[in-house]
DNA sequence: GGACAAATATACTAAAAAGTATATTATGTG
DNA sequence: CACATAATATACTTTTTAGTATATTTGTCC
């Protein structure tokens, strides 16, 4: 069992994730996160050195979770296609998202591109793995003859990622999920087109 | 002529847009502007009534600047197809963008979405005309039968939009321009599919 | 080119945010 | 179940940032 300290900074973290991914990092304060949370400074600050401590693992968490979830719902699927088809429908609603405020990926990017070259980095790592992976499995699908030669893994996959990531965007701030609808059908029937 | 406070207002505009554009709306400081364009703060608070206004003023420069030199490149163009290249072309290096730090459309969607709601429907404006005007551009090129009427021009626009805006992030945070490259090159060849 | 208003600089105050020293309370182990 | 220590709360200080009152300079128009 957890200690108690451990659940508190486990707390902490966990009700800070979403008000991160609305705020950003730079727009979060302490004092948000004590609102949230209900403890004091004293508390806090005995389980995160400051707040570049705090926002780092903060970022960390998010990054794991929606990256464990997403890898989840990949898993359910049989096929190569299903899977694929898993991914895509993981963002069906960007509105309503698994933590609030859209994608953490992306949000956290935006951000730390210019600002936060430690927690850019862990960003980068979080899109290279899932490019790789979503790649290997479009290359899997090749060799098994699911698909044909002609789709370019690499490609194709970085081209699944970056529509999806922009259509969160652009649909949030329309305010309307319909565009990802249309974007997730095309994207699946450009798949398909490759399909054997 | 413009007179002497036209021009420092403006010069403290577009000093900002930059920043703003790298750090973010709550990244930014006046201190920051303060040091970029060597003004003092009564001159600063002269031409601004507080930090909202400011902030407020420098989101519709970058907004208007990176909007008319988008039409501007694609205005170049004769053809409906070479219109939509032109698009793609326009960002085709995402390290280096027209205004530094990505694009400004994106990074200001992505922070006014859940804090400031003045900001968010300038961004979706600015979402909503471009998709409008994309969208009609592919209608006009099945009209002239450029393009197939199998060619879904709302969602193809949408398609292309989102995945542009998400490539510039993952390229700028994995630190290379490689992918837009081949992602440039997918959205081209989808397009091709539908011409005639 | 001088007067006067507009523009800018200086030097301050106010507010917000981060961080800390110390007191209090709770946990869990002998 | 008591006690030692870890965890948390309180009440502060420090730092950072926004904003303002007033002095000084600089354009501009007669």
């Amino acid at each position: 069992m957890l200690s108690k300290a451990e659940r508190t900074k486990q707390f902490i973290l966990e009700t800070a994730v979403p008000l991160y991914n609305e705020k950003g990092i730079s727009g979060v304060n302490i004092d948000d996160i004590l609102a949230a949370t209900k403890l004091t400074k004293g508390c806090l600050y005995g389980h995160f050195e400051n707040k570049e401590d705090l926002s780092e693992q903060v970022i960390d968490l998010s990054l794991k979770m929606i990256s464990d979830r997403i890898r989840a719902a990949v898993y359910q699927a049989k096929t190569i296609k299903g899977k694929v088809f898993a991914f895509l429908d993981f963002y069906k609603d960007p509105i309503e998202t698994y933590i609030s405020g859209g994608c953490p990926i992306l949000n956290t990017a935006v951000e730390a591109d210019d600002n936060y070259p430690l927690i850019k980095e862990k960003v980068a790592k979080v899109f290279r793995s899932g490019q790789q992976e979503l790649a290997g499995l479009l290359q899997e699908g090749i060799n098994i003859g699911e698909f044909s030669g002609k789709l370019d893994p690499v490609v194709f996959a970085f081209k699944l990622v970056a529509s999806v990531e922009g259509g969160i965007v652009m649909c949030r701030v329309m305010g309307t999920a319909k565009p990802m609808q249309g974007l997730i059908k095309s994207l699946k029937s450009e798949l398909e087109q490759y399909s054997i």
